[in-house]
DNA sequence: CGTGAAAGGGTTCACTC
DNA sequence: GAGTGAACCCTTTCACG
């Protein structure tokens, strides 16, 4: 986790945004030759700055057409009872992203339906079935602005 | 963007976890011949089923410790209004997600700071100074429980 | 860090079924 | 659609400058 000089953030700037790239062509975009940009990107690699790789998949071309931002509550607050509910959770594969939040709500997810209908079934049979739970509010996204995968370095 | 079969879905379920496999193990994993695998994976780019492949960085290593949810309510809903905040948010390289969003807040951002100081700058200088912008409200994620690239398949 | 070289694989064709 | 084989290219690793 050393420090990351400028030939670096070359890298990880190119393989956030073409992630299978060959390390030759990588190489010859931040001016190494290909045995040193091998040799840094393996320690970028194995020290956990590049924590993987990832598709990221057509949710138009999946049928996934809505986007929806879901605050909840639970009746408490105990490490047990914010266990069980992140366990369950977990299993919902509808569900992208989950945070224990500070503020009003417990948590804030962020769930793909393939369109309404759908949407109210996850939230019956996933969402409302979910331990501990008081309150479910849903808001629907009307547009994508921005979704980057990493910071901009 | 044809339909997709069991191989389809195989070889972007590999692709979603392990996005710089090489086609040959790519191949062998879903049972199919390195010319097949390619042939199909290409058309899955081509279509844009499979969209593109980024590297994951880590937060924790880029020293980026927090995450904040802001929502975000404008002064109006006019066509130009929106698209004004919309240009001048996408030149923050500290906002991961932006969506336009049904319900009492306009947008709802998701927000990489390394600190609490470093929120409090970004919240000055880049958010209070969005056009528009009458209301913002941030909440600061405590952890993180799920953060995937795409739908589970 | 770069070079060069060698070994081992990977990719990409045309071709066949 | 899938598999095969061959040519070509890339990757990885090494010793050395």
């Amino acid at each position: 986790m050393g420090n990351l000089d400028t030939i670096d953030l070359a890298i990880m700037r190119t393989l956030q945004d073409n992630g299978r790239i060959s390390n030759a062509d990588l190489a010859q975009r931040v001016g190494l030759s290909p045995s040193a940009c091998s040799r840094r990107l393996d320690i970028l690699e194995k020290n956990g700055t590049i924590s993987g790789y990832h598709a990221r998949l057509s949710n138009k071309a999946l049928d996934y057409k809505m986007m929806v931002i879901v605050h909840i509550s639970l009746s408490g607050q105990f490490a047990k009872t914010l266990a069980e509910f992140e366990a369950a959770v977990k299993l919902c594969p509808n569900v992208l992203v989950c945070y224990l939040m500070s503020g009003e709500y417990d948590y804030i997810l962020r769930v793909a339906a393939k369109d309404l209908e759908d949407y109210e079934h996850i939230h019956r049979d996933w969402l409302s079935a979910l331990p501990h739970v008081v309150k479910i509010n849903s808001s629907f996204a009307l547009r994508e602005i921005i979704d980057r995968p990493n910071v901009g370095l």
